[in-house]
DNA sequence: TTGATGTATCGATGGTCATCGAATCGATGA
DNA sequence: TCATCGATTCGATGACCATCGATACATCAA
């Protein structure tokens, strides 16, 4: 996916599917919230074992959401013997924020 | 709503709920094209007439989706006689993509 | 190989939401 | 006041999803 298509250019069904797709992988607290943690990790990666305890929600649930964020593409996972690490892709982001970008817009200011 | 606090601070639940929320907004492709749409009309108000044609939806779909987008405070709505106008309001999308920021994280580069 | 432990998958459940047709509301003009 | 037409609300339906307990899989240590 060549994530994504600006929000002010006339945005056609297929690209809005996409930049949506990426949004809803975002719009979830948990998942925010593992974001905010494994990007404030002091190399950057952090170890699934140490993420279900402070997002207070189940290993399977926390699991599931880390799967939802590799597959959306925002964060990456690299295996350690018996341990996932995880790190945050800021590129990925950055083209989020940047298909948001309104600045173009006739009356932005 | 004060929208929003940055990624890269450690977001707590409520925090991340209320990012989620407006995320949650934006996440559907019959809304990212109706913020597109109104926000290329040419002074910045879009008539809820010129709407549901260009979105291949049903009426009240679109006006269902319109009613989201103002919740959230993404769109600014105006009745003007019999007809409902609408504007998008680029400071809160912007407060979005400054939420997403993750300039300041330890890895960003 | 066996036991312990970290992680992912399975199956189920309850909640949320996109969508539509029908009905209702509201403003305009005759 | 009444008919008309645009817009919203109502009610229903089907799909998707967050969550969990139980289970299965994988890796390490003994």
């Amino acid at each position: 996916m060549d994530c994504c298509p600006p929000l002010h250019s006339p945005l056609d069904e297929d690209d809005a599917v996409e930049l949506a797709t990426v949004l809803k992988a975002l719009a979830d607290p948990a998942r925010l919230r593992l974001l905010s943690i494994i990007g404030s990790a002091s190399d950057g990666w952090a170890c699934a074992c140490d993420l279900h305890e402070p997002l207070d929600r189940s290993q399977p649930t926390v699991s599931h959401h880390l799967s939802t964020l590799v597959k959306a593409g925002l964060v990456e996972r690299e295996q350690r013997g018996k341990w996932a690490w995880f790190r945050v892709r800021p590129e990925r982001i950055d083209a989020v924020r940047q298909a948001l970008d309104l600045g173009t817009l006739p009356i932005s200011g």
